[in-house]
Parts: structure tokens; C-alpha cells; sequence
DNA sequence: CTGAAAGCGCTTACAG
DNA sequence: CTGAAAGCGCTTACAG
């Protein structure tokens, strides 16, 4: 386990040139050697533990071998299949991934001039541009560096991926409608445009079975808001008996306002959040939820990325393969015929 | 918004030699300038937008400014101060820093040998050795890239470093004593020495009350794990009125295992988990917890790797400042007088 | 089948 | 105050 060395050394220790080392470490074809040789050589490596700088052969080979991938909050549970998805990807292509967070991507941060600074980073998979200043964004379209958006419609020249929120929303609500409900509200973003695709999905289902659609009750992210959206309808006097909500979190403050409020989920209101996550399944009544394809959307993201290095087309846009699917656990049921007031 | 170019072209641009490009670029005193002369060359850098090529500066410099910090779960949420510990201590050093998950640690994967090949990355956080194989990590060892061990007390020539769990276990424990219970039980793993060091908080803390520590009673991460240790309680016969749980989402677990079994929390149970997420506030009853200081343990890892880097001595082992404090929520009560059966 | 050489884009003594 | 040159460790035509 001596100090790995160079290609240089291997070449000096096995009496070969570097052009050999640098064939046998990189199974090119191109450099054609004896079986000897290249035992010898191996030899060396092995015994040396030689492992090639990576700095220099991005140096050489003007590609790093290595994709970033940033997102919002790292420990949003929505991420982990994309995740996987990303890194099963990356992998068949050769490339290496790392993570960050959107919120070191300060102007000026060091992580910030990793990304940048050319050399280092082959492509990028960013979630939603909204969550970048504008500086940073234009360092970024001022890079050569491919970067694909994800969650986001409007993408640097049109590179943008996302996942079907609109059926998302209609999947929900076509749920809530076959077990009876009618009166049926969606708590979102307004101003963020997933949530507001995912309002349109719930808005059309709403449409097609005859019903009036409402207003989105507004929220952000995270269960706070989910609970203070709670408050806000008991306030308003309106008693839906069921909510279309925006995401898993909010689904889970929507839970903890109704234990305060003595109202009873899914007994008094049904609630079907969209995406799903473990903690779904954890929280007691388990949340019922729309599962989103993500794992396909961190694939195809990586595929883009390859296709634009390579030059060759590729389609952006929606991710609608396989649709979103239902996932049936305890939030939900069927509409009471007389339904307790609260 | 030019293609960037390298130093050599700022510099037949400016009229300069590269010598100069680079002193400005690097704000390096050695070598000096007229204002007159600094002032063309950054006019043309601002010009063509041009940014340092990382590969080729890891390669002189030896040293890639960027530390690797791999984890077991990202989307665990005990990481999340962790990361901003991390972050901002390597902000102030000018490092960047690239997050990996220790499921794509392979022995000949990609992500591997990114970390491992010499020129990309200058350090390695790491969680848990136990997690990663044998074959990847005398991989580590041969390097001499720094590898810092977090939450393991065996790391890579004693670089370890770790939070204070026994004082963890006594805390939790203590808080249970103070409200009146006697009975009281540990859930958590058995093998991982974190959970093992908790334990011994908890037996240290009973001890010191006069009371009989129990073994533990043994599971693994998650809710589920959770959920079966309250069920294997309940069938043993034994009716602890508080439980000491490793960790949150074991405590959601059984949380939603008591719920099944019509057990009250904290009305015929006391359940506190060790360490902190914002998803223990957003269940109900809502869990309390004991926070451990997970951004330290971060900005000190980072710290290690600056000292190891520049050849400074460095304090490894436990990180017990702060202490860790109690975080009280619903799901811990005083010992009722008269006790519900379950 | 194998070697010598150029060059990727930087930084850093060194010379003037 | 500024420039010419070496060299970090690779890969890849090219020559033999």
C-alpha cells in the first residue's frame, strides 16, 4: 500500500513507456502490446495500488466524467428515487455523480465556482431555477455546461424535464370522486408551477364530473403551512369532506391541525396528498397518496445530458411515463351518508 | 456570453503574458501589476466571461479545493444540520463541498472512483464505515486522500469522530426519571455502537436512581422496526409506562403501533427518541426528543481534514459541546397514579 | 509491438 | 513591473 505513484513510475518500474501504462489502465484498443507486457505492467499497478489522477485526465480528456445534481432540500423524501434513478444512469454512462443543495449555490460560494468553473462538472440537473438568483442563473446560461432543469417549465433554451403534475392532480381527485365526495377542496402553491399544474389536473377532474372547481387554498411547503391551510377553511365556514393536497409534508400538517381541531381523517375529511414518501406510510392514519415516476425522471434527465454531449437529439419536456399511480392507505374513504358537523 | 476561452487568449487579448491573467485572476500579491495593467485584463475576463478551469488548477495545485462527504441515507433528516455544519466550515476554508450516498459505494462503481482517483478530492467525510464493504474500504485505507469517520469510534487511524450518545441516553432517560417513571425501557440496535453507547446512557441513568436497567430491546432504523419492538412489549407481558427509542422514525413507528393497539402516548406511555427532526413536530402526538449538536460534528470533521491537510495536530473523538438538549413535545407526560391497563 | 513528444490550462519560481 | 519557461499527470496521434 506504498504512495500509488504515477503513470510514470509504472512505466519506469515495469522498463515500458507511459503510452503503454496509460493503454493498459485505460483498455484501449489503440495501443496493441504483448500478453507480457501487459502482465508486467498490471503487475506494477496492482502492487503500487495505482490509481489515475483525475484531474489530469479531465485535463486531457476535457470531460470530467462527473454530473451534478442540485435540488432544493437534500432531505426531501420525494428525491430519493430520483436519486436513484440519476445515479443508475449516471453509472451505465460511466459517470460519477454528486450532490448539492440549492442553497449553497450562493453567488460567489465555492460550490458555486465547482459547478462553474469548466473542467470539473460535465452537465447539471438543477430542480427549479426559481429557487437560484438570478447572478447565479446567468452564470450558469453563460457556461457551455449542459444543464437540464427539472420541475421547472421554462428552462434554459427549452432543456426542461418534469413529471405529469396535472395527472397527478386528476388522479387524486378521480379517487376522492369514485368514493362519493363531492365537496372537494385543493390545498397548493399558487404561485409555484408544478402546484399550479397539479390545480388544473384537480380542477379538470372536477370539471368532467360536473362539479365546480375551487380556488386553490394557498400553501407552501412543509406541514406549518399544510395546517394553517387547515385553519383557514374551518375559519371560512366551508366543510369540504375531502382535500386534494399538494405534497406528503402538507398532507401530515393537515393531519396534526385535524387532531387538534377533533376532526376525524379520514372519518370527517379525506386527504390524498400527491407524491409519495415513506413517512406516508409512518404517520398514524397512514396517508394515502399519488406516487410520481421520479426514479424515470432523474433517468431521462441523465439521458438528455448525454445526448447533448454527444450532439445528438433528444426530447424534453414531460415525463409521463408510467402514469402516477395510487397508493391506497387510511386517509381516504368513502363519503358518509350523514356526516358528522365540525 | 462568449465561449469563456482560457487564460493564454485574455492574455493576447489584453496584451499581456499569462503570468499576469493568472496573478489577477488569483488576486496573487507576488506578482505585481500596474492598476493600468489590471484593468485591461480584468475588462477582457469580464468580457469573455471567463472562468478557471478546475481540472487544470487541481492538477498544478494538487489539491482539488473540493471534500466529500458521504452519508448512509441522504434523505435522512439528522443529516440536514450536519450538512449546513459542513457546508459553512468549508465555505470559510474556500473548499467546495460534494454530497454521495454510501449505496453508491460499490467496489468499481463510478462515484467510487471519483473519490478515489487522486486530483478530484482533497478529503473524505464519511458515516459509518459498517456501511461500506470491505474491499471498497481498504480502497480508503490505501489512499492518502484524509478520511474522516463520522459516528463510528474505530475510524481509519482513530480519526474518528462522534456525537456524546451515552449523554444522549441520559438525558432522555433523566427526563423520564423526572417525571416519575420507573419502568422505564430502551428500544434501539444492537450491534451499531452508537446505539449501543445510548444504551449505556440509559443503564448509567437508571443506575444512578436506584433502578434495574433492562437490555435493550432490539431493532433496527425506521418506523418499522419501531413498530415491532412495541409489539414484541406488549406480547412479552411487560408493561413499561416509558420507552428511551434510538431514533425519530423508530418512535414514529411506535407511535403508529400504539395507535393500532388502542395504547395512549403519552397517556399510558411515555415515548422520547434521541435526536431531532423537524418531523418529530409534525406528528401527534407530537414526539420529543432529545437534539444533538449535529452541525458541530460537521464544521469539526471539516476542521480535522484542514488540520490533517496542513499538517496541524487535530483533536479526534467525541463532540460534546453542546450538550445535547431536550426538545420537549406531547409524546413524554408524568407517570399517572393510577395507570390504565393496556 | 513500443516509445518519444505534444499539449490539455493552469501556477509558480525565475530572469530581466 | 512583466514575460518566458517548466511542469502537474495524463492521452493520443505519430513514428519506428
Amino acid at each position: 500500500m506504498s504512495r500509488m505513484g504515477t503513470q510514470k513510475e509504472i512505466a519506469r518500474r515495469a522498463g515500458v513507456s507511459v503510452s503503454v501504462v496509460s493503454a493498459v489502465v485505460n483498455g484501449t484498443e489503440h495501443t496493441r502490446m504483448s500478453d507480457d507486457t501487459r502482465a508486467r505492467v498490471e503487475a506494477v499497478i496492482e502492487e503500487l495500488g495505482y490509481v489515475p489522477n483525475n484531474a489530469a485526465r479531465a485535463l486531457r480528456r476535457q470531460r470530467s466524467g462527473t454530473i451534478a445534481v442540485v435540488v432544493e432540500k437534500l432531505e426531501n423524501p420525494i428525491y430519493r428515487d430520483m436519486f436513484h434513478g440519476i445515479y443508475d444512469a449516471a453509472e451505465s454512462h460511466g459517470w460519477a455523480v454528486v450532490l448539492g443543495d440549492a442553497r449553497w449555490m450562493r453567488s460567489g460560494s465555492h460550490f458555486l465556482a465547482h459547478l462553474l468553473g469548466q473542467g470539473s462538472i460535465d452537465g447539471i440537473i438543477l430542480r427549479s431555477e426559481g429557487l437560484i438568483d438570478d447572478e447565479v442563473l446567468a452564470h450558469l446560461r453563460a457556461r457551455p455546461t449542459p444543464v437540464i432543469l427539472i420541475e421547472g417549465r421554462h428552462g434554459l433554451d427549452g432543456r426542461w424535464l418534469a413529471i405529469d403534475d396535472a395527472a397527478a392532480g386528476r388522479v387524486a381527485t378521480q379517487h376522492l370522486l369514485g368514493l362519493g365526495h363531492r365537496d372537494i377542496e385543493y390545498v397548493g402553491g399558487e404561485r409555484w408551477v408544478p402546484s399550479l399544474e397539479r390545480h388544473r389536473g384537480y380542477a379538470d377532474a372536477m370539471l368532467d364530473a360536473g362539479l365546480e372547481a375551487r380556488d386553490a387554498i394557498p400553501t407552501g411547503y412543509g406541514s406549518q403551512s399544510g395546517a394553517a391551510a387547515l385553519r383557514e377553511v374551518i375559519d371560512s365556514g366551508r366543510r369540504p369532506t375531502a382535500l386534494v393536497v399538494d405534497n406528503v409534508l402538507s398532507g401530515i400538517g393537515i393531519h396534526a391541525a385535524a387532531h387538534e381541531a377533533g376532526i376525524s381523517i379520514p372519518g370527517d375529511l379525506s386527504v390524498i396528498a400527491i407524491h409519495d414518501a415513506d413517512i406516508a406510510g409512518d404517520v398514524r392514519p397512514a396517508l394515502t397518496t399519488v406516487r410520481m415516476p421520479m426514479a424515470e425522471l432523474g433517468a431521462r434527465a441523465v439521458e438528455s445530458i448525454a445526448a447533448i454531449l454527444e450532439g445528438s437529439p433528444t426530447r424534453f419536456g414531460l415525463v409521463d411515463e408510467p402514469a402516477p399511480v395510487l397508493i391506497t392507505r387510511e386517509s381516504t374513504a368513502p363519503l358518509q351518508v350523514s356526516p358528522r358537523p365540525w
